[in-house]
DNA sequence: ATAATATCGTTATTTATTTGACAAACCTCG
DNA sequence: CGAGGTTTGTCAAATAAATAACGATATTAT
């Protein structure tokens, strides 16, 4: 059924975004809709939509559409919300500690298990329900629960180090806060690198723009 | 000199990190840099680089490359980081003052300040040098320093009503960091939406991928 | 049951983006 | 000051992405 080959990372950014429009479909109690109408609500194409489907599988029906429910539960599926990766956050500073609170890990298949710190002062303290560790307990930490995603909200300077060793305790997937370009060279590693300062930089770039016409 | 005419949307993504690697360089001293050399750090092709270039003017010099410093400086230019667009940032919980203290808006041609929250009891509490305010006070607060730029930190129930508002008194650019898809009709106003969410989810694919195979 | 309508899945076309190629321009060194 | 080597800016080709077109298939109404 899922004709999944190499899907081109152009597809996979939008998934998430379907899967939160089907989601509010769903709380809006609409059980079925076509990809004309989907493609209004989301502001682009019908025919992009009903392609970026169809690299995953034959999920509508002719002449009546796709099932809202069963489609998200189509694309969470493929998405992995459905998985529980063990996952870690280091640095507890302000972006740590309100990624640790804002996001719901749980529902997009990762779980929170370990927070860790550098600063001493803030070992025991608790963010949500998970304690702050320091970082010198994230070997033995990694050798015992085995987290496999790992968040950075560190300085730059300590982030390349910091991350080939958790490379060699396991951990399979970054998700980078620091204001640092984060590659690894080994194979079979993921990094999904935020930069929050890129994104309001063309903000800027686009205000500027505005203010030039 | 600028042929800045409609530049792609994919060469202006890659101007903060041209802006951030030439900062990089430049603290290390580095005078000049080629193309080639430069597409080896950034792990991107020469020609690419180049040609983004060349969308606003050529920099470069043949025989030489292109020098670290005021190569930086046309960029920075360009995206705006000499502006002091004045900023205000609504939702003064766990993100919205991670932002705030996280994000250097200075360096980003963005000025902050004011931060309001609909919390009363936050009110008159500071986040580095700025104080919260009740969101009552936007209103009048907008009158008198004509912000530019507005940071929502928002659930995504009231963000809709609240960017119309914001742009009835005069607010061009939202940085949106609220789980909403925010869409203005109105022309002239330029809207960024940070799904740090979605973000996550296309790393949970990854290593979902990782694993089936 | 049948016709009319709606809508998907898929192929073809168009558009955008990236990469490659190369002449012109400049630097560097003898 | 001139030759040899670099490297740009730009044009052309290749690749990727988005859009449009359309036959096939299901739904709905009569």
């Amino acid at each position: 059924m899922a004709k999944n080959g190499n899907i081109s990372a152009s597809v996979i950014k939008r998934l998430p975004r379907y899967y939160r429009f089907l989601g509010e479909l769903e709380k809006q109690g609409v059980e079925r809709i076509s990809s004309r109408e989907l493609s209004e609500r989301m502001k682009l194409t019908a025919s992009q939509i009903r392609q970026d489907l169809n690299c995953f599988g034959g999920f509508g029906q002719q002449g009546y559409g796709y099932h809202v429910c069963s489609l998200r539960e189509e694309i969470g599926h493929i998405l992995g919300v459905d998985k529980e990766y063990p996952t870690i956050l280091i640095g507890a500073g302000n972006l740590g500690k309100a990624i640790a609170l804002h996001i719901n890990f749980e529902t997009r298949g990762c779980r929170l298990v370990g927070i860790f710190d550098a600063n001493p002062r803030l070992t025991g303290e608790t963010v949500g329900s998970v304690a702050i560790r320091h970082t010198d307990e994230i070997e033995a930490f990694c050798n015992e629960h085995h987290p496999v995603v790992a968040v950075l909200c560190i300085p730059k300077a300590n982030t390349q180090e910091i991350a080939d060793k958790l490379v060699g305790l396991g951990i399979r997937s970054f998700w980078n806060f620091s204001h640092y370009d984060l590659t690894i060279d080994y194979k079979g590693i993921e990094v999904e690198n935020v930069h929050l300062g890129d994104s309001l930089l063309t903000l800027t770039y686009r205000t500027n723009q505005l203010d030039s016409e």
